[in-house]
RNA sequence: GCCGCGGUGGUGAAAUUGGCAUACACGCAUGCCUUAGGAGCAUGUCUCGCAAGAGGUGUGGGUUCGACUCCCACCCGCGGCACCA
């Protein structure tokens, strides 16, 4: 029988045309909710990366098998499309971000379509619409009217060249990213979000989450949690204190110095006379050096002493007050206790200086280098004697009876810096008054006025402070003159509540009804970058915390479960990059070799959660694997499957469906390739009944081919309407019994299920084989594992 | 330095309550078909050995009837953090 040739091109596009209504999610139905999440991209004027083809046509395939197994699917898709690229592209070209944006959706949009994605197109956002930002904006508000979005200066990183504030992405090994010019450190006013105060509940609700573990390790390690003391050391001949945090206060009788950071205020304040002009000097360097230089692991420790001496509470000894660039300003109050004896970094510092090494805890002073494990006390007044766990209570205590220090709890995690000063993103909605001070501007949304020059104002400034007739306002409440914050909020933001607007895109009342977030919420599965672990998934985690603190969200918890996916390289190994000319268009793969080859292809390649490497050969292996389903469904006319293909094709959907869930997308289409090499040999023992079902098995994970074939094969609805394949667990009547001699394979015989060991014992020893290698050796031992093996030691 | 993940054929990899190591695919080789093959099909493809057989999952040790899998020490690679007191 002659049939026609598989041909991708032909099918592709006539099925998606008819798909349009398949996969609208519906609010409120009598079926569970699945609602499924994948990243939304930045539309860059690069198209669709395979990397992105990867992780949404994995999880198109779970989100087509939920909607078969009966769940009412919400798999949405919008565009994260503040940013700077296109600011950057508006500079050279004149061209209005907006513009640029519209194009590349619209471009992102095609290719999508063009693979098949069930997205629910109903549902689209996009952040840098009016409508939406709108939100992002009340958002921003309710966070400033309860302290949590603030002013504060901070320094910056700045370009001295493009005359820009440069956010920590745009800084490349301390060099600005556009000019190459290496950045300064400046002052400036930002605006900050305070998610420190969320620090205890963003760790502590990880309990209550499904998320990779190297997920939650890698949150935990950033906000970076240590519980220790804080002790006042009281400045001589003066009545203020400088105040160090240590997690070793069991050391405190080894403290030789102070050392304080060179931002520290105290800094400028306690110097002695004679030393003003070294200290003045170290301070300028230090300031001078970017974050980049103060951080180079070889550095040495460098500093200066102030001339001036503060007080142990422990022992009323006097202790030298250093500065030293080796402390970090934002972490414990900007200074330290030093105890040489006992830390590295104090020990190499002491020994530069030659400052006093006083040993306090027993272990052996080592010529090289500190001990800094804990032990016994020694040299430490009453407490000598103690372990260091005992003294670090009791030292506390003592510290806390004496008004002289108390225990402290310390986060590595920063707030967020949460101001820009570029043009493409959303204005924060602040009105500056000169009577009333800062009010919150409630007429939203603040749109984002059109301007004519993008260039940077070279003030430090966004450029929409050149707009005046936007900038210059009255102020809302007493209508005064008053001006707009011309600050323009991070990337971040759009993307840290997103996954509410999909409830419920066109609400122009809230950010999303309560009844359809209620039922929506939370998220229960979010894929993602590893990249995107410790920012915007810690930053909407804390949105969402103080979203459900103002019953805004029913949950405390966004996502209940978060996996990543690994990022597609090029075939030389190396990221994907224009200037590397090394970039794999999908739109070439799709018109070559079809959509659904790109997608069996990119989840087939290797481990989901892997960063793997591109490979033009192994794309045609999954062609191949499509051209040999293609022939074997629509050649195949056996009445009825035999009981062997039967099982086979069990065994199948039973994996299929697990590895569904498990994100294990490369073993599924292995198995699938497995099958189909199984009943190529036994094409008349493969009936119609088992090709349907398998048909429907493939539909989720190549659904234009397997579209194409359920309707060659007659029926009328289309694939995706059909139910999930049963499995159920086969109870075999043979099996085959694996026969070992010293945990090495011999034989191996088929028998009867369930039969006793004693049974099997015999049947094995009398095997011909068996008698054969046993012949002059003795049986110490016989271990029968049920339904697999019989081992026999000799 | 700290935290996390990993190391298996020529290549991407599979196999976990400890039980057949290398499934599936790429590549390669040989053959068939073909005017042709950069299409398709068939067979082979961890190492040594003609074979029977033996060895083999980064290295060294351990537990076990049995270890890719568990334990200890080490080496290497990748990712994140990095003077956080």
């Amino acid at each position: 029988m002659s049939i026609t040739r598989y041909n991708p091109q032909k099918i592709e596009g006539k099925w998606q045309k008819t798909w349009t209504n398949l996969y609208k999610a519906k609010d409120f139905s009598k079926k569970p909710k699945f609602y499924i999440l994948v990243e939304f991209p930045y539309p860059s004027g690069e198209g669709l990366h395979v990397g992105h083809c990867r992780s949404f046509s994995a999880f198109d395939a779970v989100a087509r098998a939920k909607r078969m197994q009966g769940f009412n699917v919400l798999y949405p898709m919008g565009w994260d499309a503040f940013g700077l690229p296109a600011e950057n592209y508006a500079i050279k070209t004149g061209i209005h971000p907006s513009i640029t944006v519209k194009e590349n959706i619209a471009n992102f949009k095609r290719q999508m379509k063009g693979l098949g994605l069930s997205f629910d197109w109903d549902r689209e956002i996009n952040t840098t619409d009016p409508k939406y930002y709108k939100w992002t904006q009340w958002i921003f508000l309710q966070l400033f009217k309860k302290g949590l979005a603030y002013k504060k200066k901070m320094p910056i990183n700045w370009c001295p060249s493009c005359k820009i504030g440069l956010a920590n992405e745009e800084v490349v090994d301390g060099k600005c990213e556009r000019c190459g010019a290496p950045a300064e450190q400046r002052e400036k006013e930002q605006w900050m979000m305070a998610i420190t105060k969320y620090a205890d509940r963003l760790i502590d609700d990880l309990s209550r989450v499904d998320y990779l573990e190297k997920i939650k390790t890698q949150q935990i390690n950033w906000i970076g949690k240590s519980i220790g003391t804080e002790v006042d050391f009281k400045l001589e001949n003066s009545d203020r204190k400088i105040v160090v945090f240590t997690t070793r206060v069991d050391t405190v009788f080894g403290v030789t110095a102070i050392v304080i950071s060179p931002e520290n205020f105290f800094a400028g304040e306690i110097v002695a006379k004679d030393k003003k002009i070294a200290v003045q000097e170290y301070v300028k360097n230090a300031k001078v050096k970017t974050e980049f230089e103060r951080t180079k692991i070889e550095k040495e420790k460098t500093g200066v002493f102030t001339g001036s001496y503060c007080i142990n509470p422990l022992n009323n000894e006097k202790v030298p007050v250093w500065i030293g660039d080796y402390v970090v300003a934002s972490y414990g109050g900007g200074a330290v206790m030093m105890v040489p004896a006992h830390d590295q970094r104090d020990y190499e510092f002491a020994k530069k200086y030659g400052l006093e090494i006083k040993e306090v805890i027993e272990g052996g002073l080592n010529k090289e280098k500190a001990y800094t494990e804990c032990g016994k006390l020694i040299n430490s007044s009453h407490f000598s004697g103690l372990s260091s766990e005992e003294a670090i209570k009791k030292i506390t205590q003592w510290l806390k009876e004496n008004n002289a220090g108390r225990e402290r709890i310390q986060y590595k995690l920063r707030d967020w810096v949460f101001s820009r000063q570029h043009y493409w993103g959303e204005p924060i909605p602040i009105i500056h008054c000169e009577k009333c001070g800062m009010v919150a501007d409630e007429n939203l949304p603040v749109k984002l006025p059109f301007v004519k020059n993008y260039q940077p104002s070279g003030t430090g400034e966004s450029p929409l402070s050149a707009m005046s007739s936007w900038v210059n306002v009255k102020c809302p409440s007493c209508k005064s003159k008053a001006k707009r914050e011309t600050d323009t909020m991070p990337n971040w933001a759009g993307s840290s509540w997103y996954f509410l607007r999909y409830a419920d895109t066109k609400n122009d009342k809230a950010l999303a009804s309560k009844e359809k977030l209620k039922y929506w919420l939370p998220v229960d599965w979010y894929n993602g970058g590893m990249e995107h672990t410790t920012l915007h998934l810690l930053y909407s985690r804390f949105w969402h915390k103080f979203l459900y603190d103002i019953k805004a969200v029913a949950d405390p918890e966004p996502y209940s479960k978060r996996t990543s996916h690994g990022i597609v390289l090029a075939q030389d190994g190396r990221k994907m990059s224009k200037s590397w000319g090394n970039v794999v268009n999908p739109d070439i793969i799709v018109k070559e070799l079809g959509a659904d080859t790109l997608r069996i292809y990119e989840m087939f390649m290797g481990p989901f959660d892997q960063a793997i490497a591109w490979d033009g050969q192994g794309v045609k292996g999954a062609r191949r694997f499509l051209d040999r389903f293609w022939n074997l469904a629509l050649s195949s006319n056996a009445v009825k499957s035999s009981l062997e293909i039967k099982h086979a094709f069990n065994k199948l959907a039973k994996k299929v469906t697990e590895d569904l869930e498990a994100t294990k997308f490369n073993t599924a289409i292995a198995s699938f390739m497995e099958f189909i090499n199984l009943v190529s040999g036994k094409q008349n023992e493969t009936g119609k009944d088992v090709i349907k079902q398998l048909t429907v098995l493939l539909a989720p994970f190549a659904p234009h081919i397997a579209e194409e074939i359920w309707h060659k094969l007659g029926n009328k609805r289309s694939v995706h309407l059909q139910a999930w394949p049963k499995y159920h667990s086969v109870q075999e009547e043979k099996l085959d019994l694996i026969i070992q001699i010293n945990s090495k394979v011999r034989d191996r015989i088929e028998i009867q299920a369930g039969m006793a060991d004693e049974k099997i014992k015999e049947v094995a020893l009398s095997q011909e084989k068996i008698k054969e290698i046993l012949k002059d050796k003795e049986i110490k031992k016989i271990i029968i594992v049920k339904g697999r093996l019989i081992n026999i030691v000799v």
